[in-house]
DNA sequence: CGAGGGTTTGAAGTGCATCAAATAGTGTGG
DNA sequence: CCACACTATTTGATGCACTTCAAACCCTCG
């Protein structure tokens, strides 16, 4: 629950790219383009570090060039439901630009982040002027909500193995050659919850995961052998078969 | 699984007034508002009438003027998962238009309904020429988001009891004087399934909430004394607080 | 009346949560 | 470089919630 402040600010030349590379301010003219890049601040926060909170005035929308954010729900009685964990190269606050009562859910960053913010007025007076702007926007949010579909129908249908089967299956790049070698991202506490589940719960069902299939662990890394040996396991009470792209 | 066909078509000035009513389609001038009128088609259904399948081809979008129509999944085991349940009033369809492999859901009428159907295929045209239309879009699109948020959370952090109250809530007219009374709009099963849990858990939960609540239950018919007495109930362990307008 | 689906009830099992405690890992100051 | 403090992770024991399988009940409709 940090609030410090290490934030330094970085080159044009970076936010600029990082901008073109995400996709959703495609199409839009040069002048238009130099608009947003001109409001663009880039910093660096702090693990910790509370970007915004539920039901805060939406005025910005956010791009993260590294590190990672968590975007979470928190109950009246002091639950916290983890949303989603984003990293490099994820928008996160843009959806807030329709929500009359702010952003719907908090965002904490858990792993020092430069994340470049960017004013939501502007895209919103910018997307009046640009249908294109407006088609990416629609783009995006179609494949988040595609997303959460596929987090809702894991929930009800993946016990705690399976999800993380599934999840150590998105982690590795499609074109991978066996035997795959990968770290867990963040740390086992926090993949747990956003998987819905305790972190001695997370503790167990990857126990189980190894036995069921082979896999090895060892603290932070994972070794698999083959990908149909995971996706076997995680994908058979799924709607869609691996590779779900969607994900 | 039914795939029968009793289709009668309508008169076409009720389907413009249903048209004119859900929203999507405001700030179209009246030329493009007819072209969308003529290939307007409304139909009733029969119970168990399938729609569309996942990854069937995405051709229209859909209105429902009357009955109820179940939004779901179907995992590769044989598996269900009800996205939702929709009724008059309510689109679906309508976001396959991003979507490169057809419907990411299959679609069943589960009470016989009315429904209009309408090329997608117009509506992306008509995109690119009416920024407010993808503004509407956008809004519709932002609001499922919103709402498929809250349905994650309310499995993560709410029991089967507090999930039928919340269902409940969400039936109560927000102005219904006390005592309220209320039919369940479809049957239990269907209920059970929409809230991600068994007819048997479906059956004994409602038990329970009513012991708890003082609810009185017969059959169909649901009979509540006073909101908070629900609210107080379900609410508790979510993140917005009764009335939560986004559900 | 009888068939069949929806609903409830009972008994037993499974999975995950909880509480408690041990262990491993990490960073700090001495 | 070591000892300590603190956190992350694992392990054990137990409980509760939901599921499963089975059977009874109920209601509607032909």
């Amino acid at each position: 629950m940090k609030t410090a402040t290490d934030q330094k600010a970085t080159s044009l030349e970076t936010v600029q790219s990082s901008l073109l590379n995400m996709g959703l301010l495609d199409g839009l003219s040069s002048a238009q383009f130099n608009d947003f890049l001109q409001q663009a601040v880039q910093k660096t926060y702090p693990k910790g570090f509370v970007l915004f909170a539920q039901g805060d005035e939406a005025e910005a929308f956010y791009l993260i060039t590294r590190g990672w954010v968590k975007l979470y729900r928190e109950t009246l009685d002091g639950e916290e439901a983890v949303v989603d964990v984003l990293t490099a190269g994820h928008l996160f606050g843009e959806t807030a630009i329709f929500e009359e009562d702010g952003y719907g859910m908090s965002a904490e960053v858990v792993e020092e982040a430069e994340i470049v913010s960017l004013p939501l007025g502007l895209l919103k007076q910018l997307m009046a002027e640009s249908p294109q702007l407006s088609m990416n926007m629609l783009k995006t949010m179609s494949r988040f909500r595609r997303q959460q579909d596929m987090e809702l129908e894991h929930r009800t249908l993946q016990n705690a193995s399976q999800r993380i089967g599934c999840f150590l299956l998105r982690l590795c790049k499609p074109d991978a050659k066996s035997p795959i070698r990968l770290n867990l991202p963040y740390d086992k506490t926090l993949i747990a919850s956003r998987l819905g589940m305790k972190p001695e719960t997370f503790s167990r069902a990857l126990a189980r995961l190894r036995e069921d299939t082979g896999i090895r662990i060892q603290g932070a890394t994972v070794e698999i052998d083959g990908l149909n040996q995971l996706s076997g396991y995680s994908c058979s009470t799924c709607s869609s078969s691996y590779p779900c792209k969607d994900l």
